[in-house]
DNA sequence: GCGAGACGTTGATTTTTATCAACGTTTTTT
DNA sequence: AAAAAACGTTGATAAAAATCAACGTCTCGC
């Protein structure tokens, strides 16, 4: 289970790991597993815990006074889920997480982190690294969205992240898009033809 | 010039910063005065400084096959103008900086910026609340993008940044907001109404 | 002081997207 | 195996926002 984590973390660190750091790693993260459908953080609640994701995939979203739900953000492999406003203010989170597949994760608390990134300097490099990555996909989605039509969008979606088009249902790219499901399937009614 | 910078570093950071630490700010941070529509980064270029705003504004936006700018961020007082993306990979960026007011800035490079953070540990502390921050606006920026109605986003903008309606003109913050300065100016009108 | 440009407004029209409703297919549950 | 839920599509219509065009005001540089 914690293997992929570790080969994630060499892949984006140029620092290697020690065997008594990996020993670490495997302590800390507490593998658990989740069922498709279940909630991995809800509305209202404190994010304490932190998850990488190994096999599986989530989707973090709001749920709006109508009960519609908006996706900001879909979670595969590699990935890391959590809000991190809730749990480093330690305030009741905004958002819900919740498995799309049957999920393997494992689990660290703040503090945990925290602990390990100290002891660690690989870790360091990857928090650094997953930070800036976020940072610039924030950036080119904000951009995608003031600045695209629906269809352009749907179409930055399959180039940056066709993955995500394999393996969630269309009305949850729609969500993700910001669109309805009727647009996006016309829009890909549209695409087939040409 | 650089007592704001000190100043917002400690208000940042709880730890204290030595007078020798200040010394070291003061040696690195380079200030430069910039006129009011004058480039800081031109798309195509690579980013190699950081720019903290002491007194002034900023934007950064895309200019589209059509000509038309597209405001990715809004920046002020306290607020730090670059790409991540561009300064950090060494890639040309996507991206224009410009003033939108005469400004004056303190620039770093990346690499003065590392050392810097190495040495003072305060600055760690500031480097991690202000990733921190970014992450948790454009979280809400984009949910705000996929889930309000145009009226609905600037209300939003109204309440979280209002200073930035004081500050840009109407056309600027439409473009923010991902609409037209028609639209924009119909949205006023309704509010004013009631 | 005057002309150019920047800024904002308003109206008419078009385009884009959402909404509502119905229906077929597939998947899951019982 | 049947029923229910989830998923996707299509059509008609409505709402939201963009576009195009014209115009008024203000500011700034010369």
């Amino acid at each position: 289970m914690h293997e992929s984590l570790i080969q994630y973390i060499r892949s984006q660190s140029a620092t290697p790991l020690a065997s008594k750091d990996i020993d670490l790693l495997k302590k800390t993260f507490i593998p658990k597993k989740f069922r498709k459908r279940q909630y991995f953080l809800q509305e209202g609640e404190v994010c304490v815990y932190g998850a990488f994701i190994v096999k599986g995939a989530m989707r973090k979203y709001t749920v709006d006074e109508k009960g519609e739900e908006h996706i900001v953000e879909l979670l595969i492999e590699n990935w890391w889920a959590n809000d991190r406003e809730s749990q480093i203010k330690e305030v009741p989170s905004r958002y819900f997480i919740d498995c799309w597949e049957d999920t393997d994760a494992l689990l660290t608390t703040k503090q945990s982190m925290y602990d390990l990134i100290d002891r660690i300097p690989a870790l360091k490099e990857w928090r650094a690294k997953i930070s800036e990555n976020y940072h610039i996909a924030s950036q080119k989605r904000i951009n995608d969205a003031i600045s695209l039509s629906a269809e352009q969008r749907y179409h930055e979606l399959e180039k940056t992240y066709p993955e995500f088009i394999q393996r969630f249902p269309q009305h949850i790219i729609a969500s993700y898009l910001g669109i309805t499901k009727e647009t996006l399937s016309r829009i890909r009614h549209q695409a087939a033809k040409k």
